[in-house]
DNA sequence: TAAAAACGAACGAGTGTTCGTCATTTTATT
DNA sequence: AATAAAATGACGAACACTCGTTCGTTTTTA
């Protein structure tokens, strides 16, 4: 599976997001009608990263969120309750769909090697979708209260976990090497990570996603897969 | 070599480095005597990673640095200009250290495979012993002006370059794999990078700077080490 | 004509930075 | 060795500004 198949194969589009977002939270908005909500929603999510890509949460401020999305100071504050609860918002909203893709695509696979690459591909490919989440979750996850930065630990420990459980696996049945599969996961995951912290470099070297994703994996099963004799 | 002997080989040390940072900017400080100056530039470098770890360095206000280091307001001013040349000094230093040291240890080996271990272990090590400067220079690299962040930029493809260079020097000599080896480069600096950006992690499962690199290596290696016949 | 949504001036707290003043150390002179 | 003079460094109140947030009012929608 190649990018573009999994985006065609990928319901969720920035809409879709931005609507989960309200559902999740609407009793904390002062809008009604989802319809506006939604449409306002994608406009602050937008403006939230493109105004944090460069100088980060802290440094923006609530006139440059006005003046980005073009709504009043007032306005708002009808869709948040206040700037610290915006950013716990989209972090809760960023760890949900990371969970909830890596899961179902672990589900889908059988054979422990296939589900290895699916779970690899899974979560660089969304990367490369929501790129602007991922970054965010990332970059101003320590601005989070101990409570959010306990679920961001939380959460990486458990996509640690998916792939050092199928590895585990994968050497019960003679597929993979024994080895550390701990660190191992965790290498994975590192590199699944640079792809989303430094796409300037890709960008630059004109390096896809796809060929991206065959180096990682290419790597990983040098590494992992045991030795035909 | 393991984390201990390069720490013992390995000459500098905090006040060292703050020495270093007291010359390359003794114009721009009002402080004369050299003995001063360097030891409330370690106290005002330690108070800057210690505050910035947790909240990033645009919430660190200078009130804040004030309590941290002990000293007054007006005396901070007397060791940097403003408030954002504080944070180029130190991304300046930052990018010295490991320039310098990466380049000292490529130096040191010959055959390609020897220096390829020897630059990933240093940087891993030196990420180890100054890790306050690698995370910092790492989070706080986008608060910079554009001509800082090309620096960056720039250093992040320099090092990449190091290790590029030796894979292709070592494919060459039959050595290494014939490989997409910009991509490989890539990979090793995110592992590398991976360590300093998650310690938490790895403090937590009780895993060692030499656990890690051994694992970083074997990895590598696995991969790019051409198959004997 | 209500209900819903958007508006933006105003508030108090907190920001980076300055500068006149005071304490301490070094140097010069007796 | 004692003292005066000069240089150095530390201090923190004060300044102009920006911050997140509120709320009474106006505009838009149904």
């Amino acid at each position: 599976m190649n990018y573009d198949a999994f985006k065609k194969g990928y319901g969720a589009r920035h809409k879709d997001i931005a609507r989960q977002v309200f559902l999740a939270n609407q009793e904390n908005m002062r809008i009604k009608k989802e319809k506006t909500a939604v449409a306002n929603l994608e406009k602050i999510l937008a403006a939230v990263f493109s105004i944090t890509y460069k100088k980060g949460f802290q440094a923006m401020s609530m006139r440059d969120l006005s003046l980005k999305t073009g709504m009043s100071l007032g306005a708002l504050y009808a869709y948040f309750p206040g700037k610290e609860e915006l950013l716990s918002i989209i972090q809760d909203q960023g760890r949900y769909m990371v969970k909830d893709t890596l899961d179902r695509f672990a589900r889908q696979e059988d054979h422990p090697l296939e589900k290895l690459r699916a779970v690899i591909r899974a979560h660089i490919f969304l990367s490369e979708l929501f790129r602007p989440w991922f970054y965010f979750t990332f970059m101003e996850a320590r601005n989070l209260k101990p409570a959010g930065f306990d679920a961001v630990k939380a959460m990486e420990e458990h996509t640690q976990k998916i792939l050092s459980d199928i590895l585990e696996e994968g050497e019960a049945e003679g597929i993979f090497r024994p080895e550390n599969h701990e660190l191992t996961a965790c290498m994975i995951k590192a590199l699944q990570q640079e792809w989303y912290l430094k796409r300037w470099k890709y960008t630059r070297q004109k390096i896809t996603v796809d060929m991206f994703v065959d180096h990682v994996l290419a790597m990983v099963e040098g590494f992992c897969l045991a030795v035909k004799e």
